[in-house]
DNA sequence: TATAAACTTTGCGCTAGCACAACCTTTGTT
DNA sequence: AACAAAGGTTGTGCTAGCGCAAAGTTTATA
């Protein structure tokens, strides 16, 4: 985060913008008006690293628009894909949980705005602005269930159910509809897909191939579409 | 919980219970009295359910004696092990992450005495009670980071690796201190281990067997104990 | 418009660790 | 003391999916 750049609108900032997301959605305009008078906002190309495992938590953020990668890289080097967050959720909220670095990395997936707060405006938040920690808490065991949701498919499932299963996550949280589908809505290769799923390059590519040719997505580079959810839960249920 | 039996001391808890448990060591006496003059203990067997994964989550809990045991059972009847919760600690705290019911199944893993509350007080507890939510959120988190860890383990390391990193956290977290080593602090069977490590009881039959061999290891029937944590980090470390 | 860089496909051989199976040992029960 | 039940060991064969390799395609850069 050396090279932040705090760049507040020229213009402020519409109220609009929080009012319909939950952690907020129980506040006054008043209320709205002095969060936003206190954030940073900042426009993100895709691939630029938020921040990293292990920095300082000063800030927590939100996403406004785009999708953040939160990603673990291990002592040998390898990446996993954590989690993706959505518009509308905050993330790099180490302080909710007692920690003072951020547990893991954070990238932007797509071009992103992003607000952010000064970790030390936390504790006021909370006890000023009701709702907000609850539904941030609820946000949490959203988090939790999925990890514990992944530790179950990867100690029970096959590659191909687990891949069925977290590309169907994908479109389901993440989904654009397009034409002939519904698509994956930020850039993602075969080598993200397997390092969400713990397998390789390779075999995603395979399984691409195969299930293009059965009819159950159409890919080209870095785009998914999902075109027969059906067929691709019934091969995530059926064994294999 | 069908078979739930409130059983109230006929004397009173002594506070001294509470008085160093994170949660609770910010309190006055006279809020740990009122916090134990509403709690219901419980001595379990070894091996009970506390409370399954989908009940309502209608009371919260904590461990003063033995271990509890996270387990989760997939649809096809699979069951995999979460976590264990050591004496001090919470859980079944559905309630601090907005959760209507439980998210997992909890039994003892040993003789075991717990405490818990209605999840009416809970946000009493929360309000009145200076340090006990903030507490319990770091607890949170660092349970998320266990979750963490074993999905980057299981996405990483082989299984060799994955049951010897198993292993030296059972003893650090529960470990027991006996004549030839650390013993694990509780009944444990290869089925356990596998449940933890998403192998099967064969492998992890083998494995110890083999560290026995070489002398890493000591085990008996549903013991463990561990005679060389060294040459196990050391295994766990290198590949293989 | 050539060249490089990033991403994808496909083939082939190998092996970690699972499935299946049989048997052994310890503990609890009548 | 006999039997059952729970837990543990060990052997054998098989295969899912990885590692390695080579080549194709799309996009970015000079």
């Amino acid at each position: 985060m050396d090279d932040y750049i705090a760049q507040r609108s020229l213009t402020r900032l519409d109220e609009s913008l929080l009012t319909h997301i939950p952690p907020f959605s129980l506040l006054s305009h008043e209320q709205i008006r002095e969060i936003l008078d206190q954030a940073t906002v900042r426009r993100y190309g895709e691939g630029i690293t938020v921040f990293n495992e292990g920095d300082p938590a000063d800030r927590f953020f939100m996403v406004l628009d785009g999708y953040i990668r939160v990603v673990r890289v291990t002592p040998a080097g390898e990446q996993i894909i954590s989690l993706h967050i959505p518009s509308g959720q905050l993330f790099g909220i180490a302080r909710a949980i007692g920690r003072e670095t951020y547990p893991a990395t954070a990238i932007t997936a797509s071009e992103a705005i992003i607000l952010s707060w000064p970790t030390t405006v936390w504790d006021h938040f909370v006890v000023s602005y009701p709702g907000f920690s609850s539904e941030t808490y609820k946000i949490l065991g959203l988090r939790m269930g999925e990890l514990n949701m992944r530790v179950v498919e990867m100690a029970t499932q096959q590659v191909e159910q687990r891949v069925a299963n977290t590309l169907l996550r994908l479109v389901n949280q993440t989904g654009r509809k397009v034409a002939d589908g519904i698509e994956v809505d930020f850039s993602i290769t075969r080598q993200d897909l397997s390092e969400m799923t713990a397998t390789t390059l390779h075999t995603i590519s395979r399984l691409l191939s195969a299930w293009e040719k059965h009819g159950l997505v159409k890919s080209r580079r870095k785009h998914i579409v999902v075109s027969n959810p059906q067929g691709l839960v019934a091969l995530a249920r059926d064994h294999g």
